[in-house]
DNA sequence: ATGACGATTTACT
DNA sequence: GTAAATCGTCATA
């Protein structure tokens, strides 16, 4: 798995909702400080559309120094801190100043699965966590993965990481479209259809 | 300097 | 279904 291909600038740099279709059946790969990978299939993400969508952090044209790396170029992580706990992980999309991004909300964990547990076992025992705890939302394959504010801003193309690399295809049969979770404060774009996953798929958030 | 609030998860009734 | 946990960030002053 980490020897496949990497995805290229190319394609990233597409609208937030392109590329959050695009983005489902991709394998997201972290390689730990002591070299071991942990890696998963995206079977969940939302697109952000930016200044003009209210659930965006860039809604308005904000920028601040936590948002900041969502104005980068495409390719890049925009990983931000909230609820006081939990940290949540974008892909960046579109070019450099234009700034939409891709939440990735759930992945089919593929390697590293011990290691998740591990770093997953907070509160229960890791032996009494099924593999569908693990990376079944946006702030458990953040925590299952080891990926933090330290990794805001990388580039997704060419770190070592953190990076995507090309997965199998996804059927569009498969590909179910639904308001995104969590952001009801955001009026009318709240129920617009930007949360895409894999119909059936166990290890799409609840 | 202050206060309100999360792009969530978990446990409990 | 409801509620607690927990604190950085941002708008306001």
């Amino acid at each position: 798995m980490s020897h496949a291909k990497r995805l290229t600038r190319r394609f990233f740099r597409r609208d937030p909702e392109t590329l959050a279709r695009a983005l489902l059946g991709q394998v997201l790969v972290r390689r730990l400080p002591n070299g071991k990978l942990l890696s998963g299939r995206i079977v969940e993400v939302e697109a952000y559309l930016g200044i003009e969508d209210k659930a965006a952090h860039t809604y308005g044209g904000r920028r601040t120094e936590r948002n900041a790396s969502m104005w980068f170029d495409g390719g890049h992580a925009y990983i931000y801190f909230t609820y006081g706990m939990h940290y949540c992980m974008n892909v960046v999309s579109a070019r450099a100043e234009v700034p939409t991004a891709c939440l990735i909300r759930a992945l089919e964990p593929l390697e590293g699965l011990d290691e998740m547990r591990r770093r997953r076992a907070r509160t229960r025992l890791p032996a009494r966590l099924k593999d569908s705890d693990l990376c079944s939302g946006p702030a458990k394959l953040t925590q299952a993965l080891g990926i933090d504010r330290q990794l805001d801003g990388v580039d997704l193309v060419t770190s070592d990481e953190l990076f995507l690399v090309r997965g199998r295809k996804v059927l569009g049969a498969n590909l179910t479209v639904a308001p995104r979770v969590g952001i009801s404060y955001a009026k009318e774009w709240a129920w617009k259809p930007l949360r895409f996953f894999l119909r059936g798929n166990p290890h799409v958030s609840r």
